[in-house]
RNA sequence: GCCACCUUAGCUCAGCUGGUUAGAGCAGCUGUUUUGUAAACAGCAGGUCGUCGGUUCGAAUCCGACAGGUGGCUCCA
């Protein structure tokens, strides 16, 4: 949900606002439970959270059923509406401050503070750090500041607003555990967020978005809409595609794969299961080992994995036959399933799957087709995120100062600018983000806004220097040096299950005609003979315009028929009974998001089928009848 | 993998603090009805209450393990 407020600006009210809620929520849960220890309570889109430790033992535990109560606490101090009193101690007597009032946590934060330009840039993100102290991370602290409500003493930045009561309108949202400082070896901690807003109608609209969003889950519509289902026998993160399901499926790589056929892409074709030295020699197996697939032989010896990815494969092909700089570039795409042994609690619905579909590419070029060759990948993103409706922005995800990258320094920094200024030259919206890049390379994310204001990443263009080198793929250069090429990865849909999840809820089930599983129901009045024989032919002529058309004939009333047709969120429903069979016209009833004008009006059978059949080549989203 | 919560018919949900044959609506099936733009009527069938184990005279209900799911954390080639 877009959000009008910066809540990294500190002199932004609503991030005060927020800020001071968190200490009051802080407030309320230390007169509830006094033992707690507090972690950080920084101020988040949307809200702000708390993280708590409400006894040592862990053996006590904060319910969504306790938020009533810490609410009600809340609501207490902000009656009082007592003033928040500022004040500064020098870091050591803070450090002091925090062991007195047994705040390990607290202690543990200042600690790093007073190491500030060390440890603290590092581990802490601006946010963290912003809760505590002005520091900016590279310079000496020497004085933090703390805030007082009443009683209640809280080591924070600050800015809050001046008194308790002037908090705007807030509601606790969601508790869940969380790792201190996000390390997995670190105790866990409770996080408790809450949503607030300056006006009770601002949050009011907030929830209804949630609402909103809640209804369009694409677990549910699945469900609804029969498009997949999961089996406990067939295991977990394992989404299996009705027919309705594969028919979405395949529309939409047909569609990525035409684009790209356009721009001289071939199809090829690898196995899912391979030798795990292939990995070896990626660099994949060294930094992914623990989440390939093992497959046991029983014939050979050879170590086999599920694959997890394409790009070694497709180098194979590329180096089974010499290469001139005439043969480049080589363009090779392969929409397949890879397999990775994701850990359970990261599944989720088909976000998040362990069967993923890419409808995956890779350029092998020369330095000198780079461009060009990211300009074709980038209009081919920007035409489908086009068609499907939804706004696009790019990430420029680079790599960071850690050790976990392969491949020079140098080469990264010239695969970076190349990145940029192709972003630049393609007018994309674009925002810069160091630690994202893969190991091999940086990358260019796509992240699409949906009907409903999220944002979530989809495709993805990456360049890579490094597994040419390593897989020592060549070409004969002009003057019959032997060059090295780089390798552009990309993936339009990205994961067609993780895509299918946003374009279910950007759609909300409502499919345009080209993906919609059903274009048209033709509903009968009755089931004589004649009506009988119409539905067929009709039938017969949407099927050789291609177009799919279910005929529903059962012995039902017209009224409750109708009714199915629209709960499947069926483009187009006519009806067929003997004022059709006369006039050889329909009068076709249009899912309300389709129509450009509200009264319907009849139309040729034959007409209206052809009119349906250009509308789904033309993938478009309102309808010309 | 970690923390919390959840799992009753194909779907959505009742079933109070453990107590005789576990209920409803929709969907399904069978009749009747031949229907005109969001639900015709009647009947039938459908569940070893996620699985396994424990406590108890007695478990859908209490305890434990496992599986699956949800919300977070971590991770994401």
């Amino acid at each position: 949900m877009a959000d009008q407020t910066n809540p990294n600006d500190p002199n932004d009210q609503l991030h005060a606002m927020r800020h001071s809620l968190a200490h009051i929520m802080a407030t309320a849960i230390q007169k509830l439970w006094p033992e707690t220890k507090f972690g950080v309570g920084p101020v988040v889109e949307n809200g702000f959270y708390y993280d708590v430790d409400i006894n040592d033992r862990g053996d006590a535990k904060i319910s969504e059923e306790d938020f009533a109560k810490i609410e009600a606490e809340m609501q207490a101090v902000i009656a009082n509406n007592l003033p928040f009193e500022r004040s500064e101690l020098p870091i050591d007597e803070a450090i002091v401050w925090a062991q007195e009032h047994a705040q390990p946590y607290k202690e543990e934060l200042l600690n790093d503070l007073k190491r500030a330009g060390t440890t603290v840039a590092k581990d802490l993100n601006a946010d963290e750090l912003g809760t505590i102290a002005s520091a900016d991370g590279a310079t000496q602290v020497e004085n933090v500041s703390f805030y007082r409500d009443g009683d209640f003493v809280d080591l924070c930045r600050g800015p809050h607003v001046e008194s308790t009561g002037k908090v705007g309108a807030f509601k606790l949202m969601r508790v869940g555990g969380v790792y201190w400082r996000g390390k997995d070896n670190n105790p866990q901690m409770q996080r408790i967020t809450g949503a607030a807003f300056a006006t009770p109608k601002e949050l009011r609209v907030y929830l209804d978005m949630l609402e909103e969003a809640k209804k369009r889950d694409h677990r549910k519509l699945g469900q609804e809409l029969d498009l997949f289902v999961f089996s406990d026998m067939v295991g977990s993160g394992l989404p299996l595609f009705t027919p309705r399901g594969t028919i979405i499926r395949d529309e939409l790589s047909n569609f990525t794969n035409n684009m790209r056929a356009q721009y001289g892409f071939q199809k090829v074709w690898t196995p899912h299961i391979t030798k795990h030295d292939l990995y070896e020699k990626s660099g994949h197996w060294a930094k992914f080992g623990d989440e390939l697939f093992l497959v046991a032989s029983q014939e050979t010896s050879d170590k086999m994995v599920m694959k997890p990815m394409n790009c070694p494969h497709h180098t194979r092909i590329y180096e089974s036959q010499p290469r001139s700089y005439r043969d480049m570039p080589v363009r090779y795409m392969e929409t397949t399933t890879i397999y990775r042994d994701e850990k359970a609690g990261e599944l989720g619905g088909l976000s998040r799957v362990r069967a993923v579909t890419q409808d995956d590419s890779h350029v092998f070029c020369r330095q000198d087709q780079i461009e060009t060759e990211i300009n074709n990948l980038l209009a081919c993103a920007n035409e489908l995120y086009e068609t499907v409706g939804m706004k696009l922005r790019v990430r420029l995800s680079y790599r960071d100062e850690s050790d976990g990258y392969l491949g020079p320094q140098e080469l990264w920094n010239a695969a970076q600018t190349q990145l940029k200024n192709a972003v630049i030259a393609n007018r994309l919206d674009y925002f810069e983000q160091e630690g994202e890049a893969a190991f091999y390379g940086p990358k260019i994310d796509f992240m699409a806004t949906d009907a409903i204001g999220r944002e979530h990443q989809v495709a993805t263009v990456q360049l890579d220097f490094v597994q040419p080198e390593r897989f020592g793929l060549d070409y004969t250069a002009e003057d019959g040096s032997k060059q090295t090429p780089v390798m552009i990865h990309c993936a339009l849909l990205g994961s067609i299950e993780r895509f299918m999840s946003v374009y279910i809820e950007h759609t909300a089930g409502k499919f345009p005609v080209w993906t919609a599983p059903e274009q048209i129901r033709l509903i009968s009045v009755n089931q004589e003979p004649e009506t009988v024989a119409f539905a067929d032919a009709v039938s017969k002529q949407a099927w050789d315009l291609g177009l799919r058309l279910t005929v529903d004939n059962s012995n039902e009333s017209v009224g409750k028929k109708i009714r199915a047709s629209e709960l499947m969120k069926i483009p187009y429903t006519i009806v067929v009974g003997d004022k059709e069979i006369d006039s050889g016209q329909v009068m076709p009833r249009i899912r309300k998001d389709m129509a450009v004008q509200d009264e319907a009006h009849a139309i040729g059978i034959e007409e209206f089928l052809k009119t349906v059949a250009n509308e789904a080549k033309a993938r478009v989203l309102k309808t010309s009848l």
